[in-house]
DNA sequence: GTACAGATTGAG
DNA sequence: TCAATCTGTACT
């Protein structure tokens, strides 16, 4: 994937991510997984985004770099979640991937499964994805109609209040 | 320096 | 339904 795919406005990579292979090389071993799930984080107006407000901490900032870069952090002090930044440098908005569908079942139905399973922590904060040999994204071919797209809202951003948890930028393949 | 909440998960 | 568990952030 180039770096064109991942400058496009935030909802619409979301989306076109459903489908795609996310690829991982560790050591002589390769785990891949369909992406099924992903999620949007809009910048300074969404609530539920750590870049709220425009707000910059050591944390978040890669959220800010341009389209295809990693945003990696710990939550709950035990899971990892990965997110990949998406539009132009400095906007703070990216996609959070929250489940592979890969042939070795259910293991990574869940964000921080996921990293887990593929053994992604800290050192991945800032990792381009179009330039590193380690993570990276493929495309297939695999064809995803509209209609294989479903919209719900956001999971555990209760704290957002009803508004922001109601959008439905959780996008999910069918 | 200390307090506190969280983009989750798995067990009960 | 609810606790585990720890980092970053916002205070004093």
């Amino acid at each position: 994937m180039t770096r064109g795919f991942y400058t496009k406005p935030t909802l619409e990579v979301a989306k076109k991510l459903l489908g795609k292979y996310l690829v991982r090389k560790i050591g002589k071993k390769k785990l891949s997984g369909k992406i099924i799930e992903t999620e949007a984080y809009l910048g300074p107006q969404d609530k539920a985004s750590h870049a709220y407000q425009g707000k910059v901490t050591p944390r978040n900032q890669a959220e800010y770099l341009i389209g295809g870069h990693v945003y990696i952090y710990l939550v709950y002090g035990m899971y990892w979640q990965m997110n990949i930044s998406t539009g132009k440098a400095g906007r703070p908005e990216c996609v959070l991937i929250r489940a592979l569908d890969s042939n070795l079942g259910k293991i990574a139905s869940g964000p921080g499964k996921l990293c887990r399973y593929l053994k992604l922590d800290k050192s991945f904060y800032g990792e381009d994805l179009t330039k590193s040999k380690r993570i990276w994204l493929e495309d297939r071919g695999i064809e995803v109609k509209l209609s294989q797209i479903r919209a719900t809202k956001r999971i555990g951003i209760d704290y957002a209040g009803p508004y922001w948890s109601k959008r439905k930028w959780r996008f999910v393949l069918w």
